[in-house]
Parts: structure tokens; sequence; C-alpha cells
DNA sequence: TGAACATATGAATATGTGTTCATATATTAG
DNA sequence: CTAATATATGAACACATATTCATATGTTCA
């Protein structure tokens, strides 16, 4: 797969409320799916498919610590791209 | 819309192997409809519809010159996005 | 005004995708 | 080994969405 096919499925994995929730969520800190299912108030098989989705696309690694598994952002790389584009979003003329 | 959720559509819009081709596209230089139909190929109308999707969300601006509507990049911002991710998946490891 | 050209748009269709439900797999404690 | 806990996964369904087709709108020029 080329770069700018990697790039459209980057944009895509972030481009779902659920997705980038989780993405923001782990900005701060590593966390596990129970965590996250408890932030988000979702489902656990539904975090837990997002979750594949994000580490198929390079997004997020994971690591299992005992029953728990750990996800965290897999490259710094990726932080500075979301808070671009909120940073963006936040001080902005449209709509 | 909060800064958040209007993120969500950035990272929608830009999210589609079209509508990407299109901004990388505008990247460069401005183009009207018709220079983008024959760049990527596809037909008149495909294009239209992904120009509005994109123009909604504050990605592209459009400018009528006579018969011709030109279409450019609605803020710099965006090519650093488009940029930073593109530059991402150049050097990495994954996959 | 009418013809030609450029672009936009609505409806329809086909394909993609997020969530739920049920269940499987993995790990630890007893 | 068994029960309990944590996570993953496949199938199904509902909903979103990209493209096509037909047609409408807008602009210029004769």
């Amino acid at each position: 797969m080329n770069s700018f096919d990697k790039s459209v499925n980057i944009f895509k994995a972030l481009g779902d409320n659920t997705r980038l929730k989780i993405v923001n969520a782990l900005i701060d800190n590593e966390a596990n799916v129970n965590t996250l299912v408890n932030k988000l108030g979702m489902t656990q098989s539904a975090i837990s498919h997002q979750l594949k989705i994000l580490k198929l696309n390079g997004i997020i690694k994971s690591e299992r610590k005992g029953k728990e598994v750990y996800y965290a952002l897999d490259d710094a790389h990726i932080e500075t791209i979301v808070k671009t584009v909120i940073e963006h979003t936040s001080h902005n003329k449209h709509e």
C-alpha cells in the first residue's frame, strides 16, 4: 500500500466519533479496554471492534498486562496530527 | 457544533480516496472543476458531489470566474494537516 | 433570445460501516 | 481443573455514503 492510500486510511480511521474519542483519551494516558468502555459509555464489544480498526491502521498499539490489554498511541506523530486538527477547528471562522 | 465534532468531520472528509486526491491536487494550485475531472479521471458529477462535501466542511473554498468555478484550499492549515499525515505514512515501519 | 459550455443537484442504487448480540479465547485465582 | 474476569470476534442488521444517470442552473457569446 502506498503512502497516499495509507493516508486515506488514517483519515478514515480518525473520522469516526467513537474512534477519535478513543484516540483522544489515549493522548493523555494509555488505558485498558474496560477503562475506555467506562470513559466512553459504550459496550465492550463496540470498543473492541473500533480498537481493532485503529490498530490495523497503525494508530494505536497494544500490550497485554496480565488479564488486561493496554492500548496506547502507536507514535507521537498521531498526537501531532490530532492536535493540529483540533486546534484548527478551535479558532475557526467556519460555521 | 463543537471543536471535537468538527474535527471528526474534517477527518471524515479527508478519509476518502477521491476527496483526498482533490485536496492533494489543490495543494499546488487552485483548479476549476473540469481540470479536476480530467486529473482524476472521474465523472463531472462525482467530482462536483465531492467538492460540495469538502466545501461544507470548510476544507475548500470556491470562486466563480466567468463560466468556470475555481476551487482552492480554504486555509493553509489544511495543507499542514495533509502533509503531516502523508509525511507520517512515508517513513513508517507499519505494514 | 437561443445555443453552447460549465457546474450543480436530486433520485436511485450499490457498497461500506458501526453497533449489537451471542459466543469464543485468554488469563488468573482458588 | 473450574470459575471468574477481561477481551476478541463473527454474523446480522440498520444506516451512511460514493457513484451514476438524468436533468437543472448559471454564464457567455452570437
